[in-house]
RNA sequence: GCUGGCGUAGCUCAAUCGGUAGAGCAGCUGACUUGUAAUCAGCAGGUUGCGGGUUCAAUUCCUGUCGCCAGCUCCA
């Protein structure tokens, strides 16, 4: 097994899931009273979930650290064994989750330890044949954080400790350093420090203030997303961002999402009258296609709508503009016949993927079959073969598609099953960036039907869906992906001009005159030296710096110097406007 | 919401045993008028997140609260 290496996914996993023993072995050293549960290799290395009175501490960390490190000098054996139920109970008597494990094991299955020196694990293995073959300098305790038992929150929260480990310390070094990299691009930090956006304490968790810059590239997102649509059939709707409790009892919102939703006025008095901020548009949206009785001729009818909604997530669970309390969506509902689903899904399928390609983030994407869960069949609403039915269908759009997906039981709606794309961003964290849901109950609820050519009501499907997604986290995304430098078609700040001697401040007004009507320019004539306000520009984000000086003046030239350090020389404007337009026309998003 | 960590100037960080808050960068003013990653000088900047407590004295100790971070749970 030694002559295995990394490469190899199994062995990884094999790897980390002996440092994850050999973690527990060192807690159980220092902390006997500790009550061990599961001890997983994860993607990137492992993690051990244990019940213990004390909080692990930095330093708490390096005391386990050193212990491992004997234990991998220990160089001892790992013995598979294997043992009947009633001693497999016997022997973990005093391990209250093993024996819950235990138990869940059927009867004919075997029931598998492995043992190294004193320790002894529950385990289905495999693992490595001695604790020497881990390098005791390429692991690293990286995090101690609360998990649930059994991830249910009704249960106990137990400590878990994560790790991470190489075969040499040189691969630990470079992955601690690759790491450290990534957060640097943390829009979360990025975003503050570029002026994207910023919080204020007093105004709460979750609602950020969009600075100048991040409010313009969100608007032109927008607009972009809007006219696409429009070019596409959508037909744009503007609707209430609140409605009376009424509205909500309908679509089921009420029912099923009342404690994500910020309530004006007391939900349970119905002898008053009560409002909610949308938590989502589709009851309002549906309400432009009830305007009027529509026939099987009008559909399909596309809606979108540049969506704010407002969701009143748990305290913890804010994080920059990755997760908020209000934010905006390119929302669209489709009302189609039956016999449209096809043709109209795969439409929303690949307008999205063209957003998501065009802004660059559809390389990090994967797409997620969400269905509901059979066994918790309160969570969502319509019945079993209702369910069946259009998830079957989206199967089959699914695979006519060629698209390769996982499935999550029980991440649908309460409504429908979904297709959500699935961005991952530098950190490795998936989030969901576009969603395209089916639904087959809710033109009932809402009374939504069309006249079929027999003359007889029928009832539509209606697809939910996203193009961009929310304008926030999509913006979150871009600054990550592109450590802060815009491609420049959506950059805040496009031109810099600079001037090199005050004698140029008339010249450098007139050139940003003329640049203005067609990009975004700062002038910066401030009488610094050009070092100084070169070193101020943060120059690796702004596409273009125009140099401006005697020399430029003389020659009717601007000179030009793009972030990535390029040198493009003196040149007429109009040289380079075509240059720059050309960029920005097409949205390319590689400079040059 | 839960577990843990962290809140000192716009940013990055100091402040010994509890002894009355300091530096660099950014900012502003002035000088310099400069051709591609730190020109010089000066000024200003703080209810140490906020409230309560212990103390002669709190950035430091205790407590509550708000916010930020990691993770869990939940979700776009």
């Amino acid at each position: 097994m030694e002559e295995r290496t990394f490469e190899d996914k199994e062995f990884r996993k094999t790897y980390w899931h002996t440092c994850s023993h050999i973690m527990a072995q060192a807690i159980t050293r220092l902390y006997p009273d500790a009550k061990l549960a599961i001890g997983p290799a994860i993607d990137e290395g492992w993690y051990y979930d244990i019940d213990i009175e004390e909080s692990f501490t930095n330093d708490s960390l390096e005391a386990i650290e050193k212990e491992m490190k004997n234990i991998c000098k220990e160089r001892l054996q790992i013995e598979r064994f294997v043992l009947p139920k009633n001693e497999a109970i016997e022997l973990m008597k005093d391990q209250p989750y093993k024996l819950e494990l235990i138990n869940d094991i059927p009867d004919d299955e075997e029931i598998s330890f492995y043992k190294q020196g004193e320790f002894v694990d529950l385990c289905a293995g495999p693992h490595l044949n001695s604790t020497g073959y881990v390098k005791h300098n390429g692991f690293k305790l990286l995090a101690s954080a609360g998990a649930y038992w059994r991830g249910d929150e009704k249960n106990k929260m137990l400590k878990r400790i994560y790790g991470i480990a190489f075969q040499s310390k040189e691969e630990l070094a470079d992955f601690l350093e690759k790491r450290e990299e990534a957060r640097k691009r943390d829009h979360n930090k990025l975003g503050r420090e570029l002026e994207y956006f910023s919080t204020v304490e007093y105004v709460g968790q979750g609602l950020p203030i969009l600075l100048p810059k991040g409010a313009r590239v969100i608007q032109l997102l927008q607009r972009w997303v809007e006219d696409v649509e429009q070019r596409k059939g959508y037909l744009l709707t503007k609707t209430p961002l609140l409605a009376k409790r009424e509205l909500y009892k309908i679509s089921g919102h009420w029912d099923h999402y009342l404690n994500g939703m910020f309530v004006l006025g007391d939900p349970y008095d119905e002898t008053k009258e009560c409002f909610a901020l949308r938590p989502m548009t589709c009851p309002f949206q549906y309400q432009a296609y009830l305007n009027r009785e529509r026939s099987y001729r009008d559909l399909p009818m596309r809606f979108g709508e540049t969506s704010t909604l407002f969701r009143n997530e748990d305290s913890g669970e804010m994080h920059g503009l990755i997760r908020v309390r209000q934010f905006t969506i390119s929302e669209g509902h489709l009302v189609i016949r039956p016999d449209q689903l096809e043709d109209e899904f795969k439409g929303c399928v690949e307008l999205c993927k063209y957003f998501l390609g065009t802004v660059g983030l559809l390389d990090n994407c994967s797409f997620r079959f969400s269905q509901w869960d059979p066994s918790n069949t309160k969570k969502y609403e319509g019945t079993p073969e209702q369910w069946e039915m259009a998830q079957a269908a989206m199967k089959k759009i699914l695979d006519d598609l060629g698209l390769s997906y996982e499935i999550g039981i029980g991440e649908a709606a309460f409504y429908g099953p979904k297709l959500d794309i699935q961005y991952k961003n530098v950190f490795g964290k998936e989030d969901t960036i576009v969603t395209i849901q089916i639904d087959m109950l809710s033109a009932q609820k809402f009374d939504m039907y069309y006249i079929g050519s027999d003359g007889q009501k029928k009832l539509p499907y209606i697809i939910h869906r996203t193009s961009l997604g929310c304008y926030e986290r999509t913006l979150a995304y871009l600054i990550e992906l592109y450590a802060g430098a815009l491609p420049v078609w959506m950059a805040p700040e496009q031109i810099r001009i600079l001037t090199i001697t005050d004698r140029a401040i008339e010249y450098a007004q007139n050139v940003a005159k003329k640049l203005e009507n067609k990009y975004r320019v700062v002038l910066d004539n401030s009488s610094n030296t050009l070092k100084y306000k070169i070193r101020n520009a943060q120059m690796d984000k702004i596409p273009y710096m125009l140099i401006l000086g005697d020399k430029d003046i003389e020659a009717k030239t601007v000179s030009v110097r793009t972030r990535t350090g390029d040198d493009l020389g003196a040149m007429p404007l109009d040289e380079f406007d075509k240059i720059i337009e050309d960029i920005v026309q097409n949205k390319k998003t590689v400079l040059k």
